[in-house]
DNA sequence: TGCAAATTTGGTATGGTGCCAAACTCCTGT
DNA sequence: ACAGGAGTTTGGCACCATACCAAATTTGCA
């Protein structure tokens, strides 16, 4: 994988990174804040923070939207935060407490342990909030040996 | 059970409180600062935090013991660890890698979780780094009819 | 074109973690 | 008995993340 440790991005700002990758298109301000339950001034900040570090692209007074970095990071975020809703399911919470829970923990689980639980579970297609999407390289088609 | 959430602490203060909860009898300042490799100081202001709170008791100069409330809490970290743990192993992660892993992710699942987790893999007994203590009325004996 | 809405900027705050230097306390050895 | 060194605490400062408000700025529609 190219170099996603998982711990790149604070918990808050990998949150605003998946929700503009939720969105089509450039997100406002206004809408992030709504989103979040923060000011706008706050969810500039925020937002200027993640495109500062490469993930967003700013149009000041238009928008945020995903740069290839950014985009590429999202999907690992989307796989990681369902690949943990899977394992807790597992574990006997109903789908939406597994979402819950997933979402307050997933930010501490490294892309490590993200690939490994993955493997383990056989690389499910399906978690119980949407699909997972298995980068090539990433942790489907790799480990050729072991495991 | 009574009201730990899993959350009332920060990452770094749970991993004090755990480390206080190891040694026998008073703390030291210096020993502290070693253990995290931080300046004495440091060491000092987050024991002190601890205190506030409640689960340390400080005794100037001497050094910080538990309290009833920091014994009790630091019982439900050590399960926590061992838990998540031993959950981490089950995905195939060795021992002292499950253990290091589970450091980093302990401090965001919550005593719910914990719960859950423990409870589907039959209250297990032991977990790669250690004895697992069911409190009573913590998870163990509970859960009368389901789960 | 002018004004309302949206956005950004600058100032400020809090909490957690960290450092250093200075002040203070403890204890041991002479 | 007490001086000095080791250990500890205090106060000041810094940094990051998160948050707010008020003021300034830009946009876009009427």
């Amino acid at each position: 994988m190219q170099g996603i440790s998982g711990h790149e991005l604070s918990p808050k700002r990998a949150e605003y990174l998946k929700y503009v990758a939720d969105c089509t298109g450039a997100v406002r301000t206004t809408e992030a804040a709504a989103r979040f339950a923060v000011a706008p001034s706050t969810a500039t900040k925020t937002l200027e923070g993640l495109a500062r570090a490469g993930y967003l692209e700013h149009a000041p007074y238009r928008g945020f939207s995903l740069t290839a970095k950014g985009e590429r990071y999202a999907r690992f975020l989307v796989r990681r935060h369902r690949i943990v809703a899977l394992m807790l399911s597992r574990f006997g919470l109903a789908p939406e407490e597994a979402c819950t829970e997933a979402q307050k923990m997933e930010g501490c689980v490294s892309r490590e342990v993200v690939d490994r639980i993955c493997a383990s579970l056989g690389h499910p297609m399906m978690s119980v909030c949407g699909r997972i999407e298995h980068d090539p390289g990433c942790c489907s088609p790799a480990e050729p040996g072991g495991e």
